[in-house]
RNA sequence: GCCCCGGUAGCCCAACGGCAGAGGCAAUGGUCUCAAACACCAUCCAGUGUGGGUUCGAAUCCCACCCGGGGCACCA
């Protein structure tokens, strides 16, 4: 070694070299497995399984970066840590690449997951890598499967045949949860409708729970979650109203949030896509409607998502009475209506709604108004509240009411007259969770000519997908395994006979509905997972990931925990207790992307700055919720910070051991200030203040190496320690690297929280601040246990505060020792 | 249109209703160097989006508005 190299090796640590050295003595350690013996209590730090799609990229780094720090600060305030880690390895990507290649979709996916997971053990996250698992798995999804049957068997799995969302693109349907201002959420595809038979879950059965369960999760989940699940959900409170029709036995019932304004109903309008409008079609005009409905089919979704488009509909030819006022009113068809939302039919208000009203106004229906608008207003349909007119019949007036009184007064009279009743409805639908593609968990269920829908036993589970590859995947508009002869022609389970099994796939978001639960008992072999081990684990205490699921995942991962609630399986209703959305990595702005060429490479900023500068660099940027722009952090900053961290382990002039008792003050309270301060700031997860906290202890303990008591001050060698451990939950390896230096054995990472001195985070002196009116005109310093008449009696007596107050009189002073005194005076 | 979140220095961000600045980036000056890089030391910069209100005192609480981000949206 040159004597400049020697020079540089006393400031700077190889950082590639302390990588490779503490990796393989970690995989030794492993000490990260959780124990889940009962000896120490237990926490949950649950963070969202990957797809396997290429290497990791800076969004995992940041969600790890971030995961990582709750969960080791777990470790080391003693907890027994669960952090599994695991892969959601089904879906289109890897299939459209094995289309590519012409091989399996299976090559693709584990040889991505071998990749990350390299990946992830070099970014040191504190992975339980025992409990690893992967949805594609045979075990795991004859899981899924026996899972689906259960939901089935509670008439919660069911197949119905409706127009359906379609990715052309994708060649497969969607959930409406999947499809985004009408494209495809995953391949960006506009979407179109299809009529299909489809399985679906029932969640709508959970909607209420679903949107009751969150007042539980308020602070501990993020507002804007919640209120997205909330919009989704979409509760309404109204009536329903049933309209006798002319010439046909069974009324038509509508769902209304206004039955206050019944009486100004007249018209109604069918969705035209709906059965109803076509049984209600008279023969005279449907040559009418059928040209109607061949045009609406022909507009896509986007143009009938564009709210200000024209309205457009065609006369049915058939009357309907007003049940409160005897009107005969003319049934309508038109696209504004929604076929699966309600019943798909409406009474038209057009006095008080605009939609009604353009569509009157359009064909020349009347308007009534039922709601009397304020003075000087000059709009059309009137939505706001005001008292009611024009609304009353021989038996029932609702004149003068309010909206509220005028819908409780008409609710209970069509309750009465058994024509209406009050009523909940949801924008929620069920769940489609069919796929027309091969890389999923299969559907265990037989279609015999005899016996129909004939569940697979469990003891014949899982169903495992055949061995399809290449050309044979490409999609059809069918699912590629419909065409496996070999695999879906089966004999009947029930009766024996010639049967073909179910050929679609599920929605991957099956998979990861309930994999947080195998986590707990990954290898049970008895049932989906071992109810004891999950009564031990779950709910999980943290749940860290993007805010891209808010209600894709987090909902169905609701769902399916109240479903396995009601099935006696878990005794909790709510799977995450908190959860935390970080922001997303951005760069210059915006989101990264091949286009914009503004990609950052994960892989180059490691092998430029190190896995600890890199994570240390994420934590800091701000507030983890917050996108966090590249552009404007400094990677090398942070190498610099932890260098100069890492100095301070060479520094240390004590023995390992030494007791801090007799150490510099300052110093000290400093140090357990820090330490206290942070397991606030970990648990509030401000780990960016944290981050900050750590450097100025850093700060702090050089000034009291170079120009304050000097390196072999215990109190020296406290705060180093202390600084090694606040620094292993955000940057394990220079943690490390400093704790072999400060002469202990590994690891660090389960060193222990340093214990906090209650008796020095009392300051000796506090400043006190002495304003008059409200402005700074002297300081104090006093005790930090000064009464207030002490306080106040020093403060007057001051001669700033004599002089700024310049012979007025007192009125008032506010002393809030030891901090301040405000004087009022004129 | 409805709902949620945010707006503090050139930039990223701190601040139990109590001195607007903790930390970092950038910039500038210095020490070190033949010079530079690294490192170290020091300095510079805003009155908190706007307007009201509550209060002895407001970045913080309340109201209205402006701007930015996000969600829902012909859902009756």
């Amino acid at each position: 070694m040159t004597e400049q190299e020697q020079d540089q090796d006393a400031t700077r640590y190889d950082v590639a070299a302390v990588q490779d050295k503490w990796r393989k003595v970690w995989d030794d350690l492993d000490p990260f497995r959780a124990a889940d013996d009962g000896s120490r209590e237990r926490r949950y730090a649950l963070t969202m399984f990957p797809y396997p799609s290429g290497d990791l990229h800076m969004g995992h780094a940041e969600v790890m970066a971030l995961h990582d720090v709750i969960a080791r600060y777990w470790w080391q305030r003693g907890y027994d840590v669960l952090n599994p880690i695991g892969w959601d390895s089904f879906g289109l990507p890897a299939e459209n690449a094995a289309i590519r290649r012409n091989e399996h979709p299976a090559t693709y996916t584990y040889a991505n997951i071998e990749t990350q997971a390299e990946s992830f053990r070099r970014y040191g996250i504190s992975f339980d890598w025992s409990r690893r698992l992967h949805t594609s798995d045979p075990g795991y999804y004859r899981w899924t499967q026996w899972l689906f049957l259960r939901f089935r068997e509670r008439g919660l799995a069911y197949r119905k045949f409706s127009p359906v969302n379609w990715c052309p693109v994708d060649q497969t349907v969607l959930a409406n949860e999947q499809v985004i201002a009408g494209h495809c959420e995953r391949c960006g595809a506009e979407v179109t409708k299809r009529e299909l038979s489809q399985w679906y879950f029932k969640v709508t059965d959970y909607a209420q729970r679903l949107l009751d369960d969150m007042a539980g999760l308020q602070g501990r989940w993020p507002d804007r979650v919640l209120a997205m699940q909330r919009n989704w959900i979409g509760r309404s409170e109204g009536a329903h109203v049933d309209f006798a029709v002319e010439g046909r036995e069974e009324p038509v019932r509508v769902y209304t949030t206004r039955p206050d304004t019944l009486f100004g109903a007249t018209f109604m309008v069918v969705a035209a896509d709906a059965k109803l409008a076509d049984e209600l079609v008279t023969d005279e005009q449907r040559p009418a409607f059928e040209a109607y409905l061949a045009d609406t089919r022909k507009a896509s979704d986007i143009d009938r998502l564009a709210t200000d488009r024209p309205k457009t509909g065609v006369f049915l030819g058939r009357y309907a009475t007003n049940p409160v006022n005897g009107e005969r009113v003319p049934v309508w068809a038109a696209d504004y209506v929604l076929a699966d939302y309600g019943t798909g039919a409406i009474m038209a208000v057009p006095g008080q709604d605009q939609r009604d009203w353009d569509f009157a106004s359009k064909f020349d229906l009347p308007i009534v108004r039922t709601v009397q608008p304020p003075g000087g207003w000059e709009g059309e349909a009137y939505v706001g509240e005001g008292p009611a007119v024009n609304s009353a019949n021989d038996e029932v007036s609702l004149d003068g009411l309010d909206v509220d009184e005028a819908k409780r007064t008409i609710t209970a009279y069509l309750e009465r007259h058994g024509t209406g009743a009050g009523a909940v409805n949801f924008r929620l639908r069920d769940w489609l969770l069919s796929r027309q593609r091969f890389w999923g968990c299969p559907i265990p269920i037989v279609h015999c000519p005899d016996c129909g829908e004939v569940p697979v036993p469990d003891d014949q589970l899982p169903v495992e997908l055949p061995d399809l590859r290449g050309q044979d995947l490409k999609p059809k508009g069918t699912s590629p395994l419909a065409a496996a002869e070999d695999w879906v022609n089966v004999s009947c389970p029930s009766c024996g006979g010639p049967a073909k099994r179910d050929s679609d796939t599920m929605d991957t978001f099956v998979d990861s509905s309930w994999y947080f639960l195998r986590y707990c008992s990954p290898h049970f072999e008895d049932g989906p997972f071992d109810p004891e081990a999950v009564r031990r684990w779950m709910p999980a205490e943290q749940y860290v990931g993007g805010v891209e699921h808010a209600i894709l995942h987090l909902m169905y991962s609701r769902f399916f925990t109240k479903v396995l609630f009601d099935m006696g399986m878990v005794d909790f209703e709510e799977p995450f207790t908190a959860l935390l959305n970080q922001g997303q990595v951005i760069n210059q702005g915006k989101a990264m992307s091949k286009s914009l060429g503004n990609g950052v490479d994960l892989g180059e900023v490691l092998d430029e700055y190190g896995v600890d500068a890199t994570r240390l660099t994420m934590v800091f940027a701000g507030p983890p919720e917050d996108d966090i722009d590249w552009a404007d952090l400094s990677p090398a900053g942070a190498v610099k910070f932890l260098q100069r961290a890492w100095r301070l382990s060479g520094d240390v002039g004590s023995a390992p051991g030494t007791s801090p008792e007799s150490g510099d003050l300052a110093l000290r309270r400093t140090t357990h200030r820090t330490v206290h301060e942070a397991e606030q700031l970990v648990d509030s997860h401000r780990f960016n203040v944290l981050v900050a906290r750590t450097m100025e202890l850093v700060n702090a303990t050089r000034k009291a190496i170079d120009s304050g008591p000097g390196p072999a001050d215990p109190a020296v060698r406290e705060a180093a320690e202390a600084v090694t451990v606040l620094l292993s939950l955000v940057a394990p390896y220079t943690a490390e690297e400093m704790w072999e230096r400060l002469g202990h054995q590994p690891t660090v990472a389960r060193a222990g929280w340093p214990a906090v001195d209650p008796a020095l985070l009392v300051q000796e002196s506090v400043t006190a601040v002495v304003q008059v009116q409200g402005k700074v005109r002297a300081r104090l310093e006093v005790s930090p246990d000064v009464s207030d008449a002490d306080l106040e009696a020093a403060a007057l007596a001051d001669p700033a505060v004599q002089r700024a107050l310049d012979g007025r009189t007192v009125r008032k002073v506010i002393v809030r020792a030891p901090k301040l005194v405000n004087i009022v005076a004129s």
